[in-house]
This record gives structure tokens, sequence and C-alpha cells, in this order.
DNA sequence: TAGGCCATCTGGTCCT
DNA sequence: AGGACCAGATGGCCTA
């Protein structure tokens, strides 16, 4: 069995669980929000610090009004704080982490069907991840069938 | 206005 | 010591 065939068999088992997807997809409805396709990625600079390319000084002051309370919480455990630079450098790492696994996912949703995300609107993480699963399984099933 | 989703920051932990 | 990963907290945006 060719790959076109296994593609157009799965295709049309999948309009045939169109139905109970579409049950899934109504569970879920509510969950699904407006991010548009591309709002995950362009919302990167949807907060201040997001748009911020590294003015450590800025950066600095910022962050030090942000996570006061977080410090002291630190300081209470008795553990030397870690340095500023060695913070805003993890932050920075973290943040590019971040990042990545975003646009991992955002790469995810092409490969799955379009059945997936109507009515136009987006998956959400969870949503990619879960129907990512549910994909896969039907495809190891058709293919063991094969 | 409440609730969902998301990006970011942070401290803790593990690994090299 | 420093990087990677994780989970909790927080605030912004958006929709019903």
């Amino acid at each position: 069995m060719n790959l076109e065939v296994v593609t157009a068999q799965l295709l049309s088992e999948w309009k045939s669980h169109e139905s109970a997807f579409g049950e899934d997809r109504g569970e879920d409805r509510d969950s699904l929000q407006s991010t548009s396709p591309e709002s995950s990625l362009d919302s990167l600079c949807s907060s201040p610090e997001m748009c911020f390319s590294g003015g450590s000084g800025e950066l600095e002051d910022f962050s030090f009004g942000f996570t006061g309370r977080r410090a002291a919480s630190a300081q209470r455990l008795g553990k030397p704080k870690m340095s500023t630079k060695r913070r805003m450098k993890a932050s920075e790492r973290e943040k590019m982490r971040m990042r990545s696994l975003a646009e991992a996912l955002h790469h995810l949703r092409d490969y799955l069907p379009p059945d997936y995300s109507r009515r136009g609107q987006p998956l959400t993480k969870i949503q990619t991840l879960k129907y990512t699963i549910e994909y896969i399984n039907k495809l190891s099933d058709i293919l063991s069938r094969a």
C-alpha cells in the first residue's frame, strides 16, 4: 500500500469520524479562543517586556519592581540569591526556550488535517497536542490494518 | 465581568 | 558554576 492510498484512506476515515469529532470539538468549543493562527507568534510582543531586545538597564529596573515578592521568599530560605546578571540571562534563555516550544507547536498544527481547526479558529496548545496524539493513533491504526 | 489562553519571570532541581 | 528543564505565579488580551 503506497502513501497516497494510505492518505486517501485516512481522509475518508477522518470524514467518517467527523461527527464524533464534532462533539469533541463542541466540548472544547468554549476553550477555543480567538488567537489567530499567527497570534501565538505575533503576540510575542503583546506585553511590554516581550518587545524588549536586551536593553539591560531598563529591563533590570522593570524586573526589580516585578520580582520583589519572590526574591523575598528566596531570601527567607537562606539560599544565596542569583546575581541579577545571571538571573537576567536565565530569563532570556527561558524566554527563547518557550518561544521555540510555541514555534514547534505552531509548526505541528500544520500537520493536522484542516478538520481539526474548523471555523477558522486555531487550535490551542493543549488541543494541538491532544489531537496530534489522536491523529497519530488513527494513522497507526490504518497502517496496522494495511 | 468571569474564564480561558498565553507569554513571561522566577526559584528549585538536575545535569554537565 | 552555569545551562536546561520544570512548575507556580502573574498580568494582559480576548470572548461569551
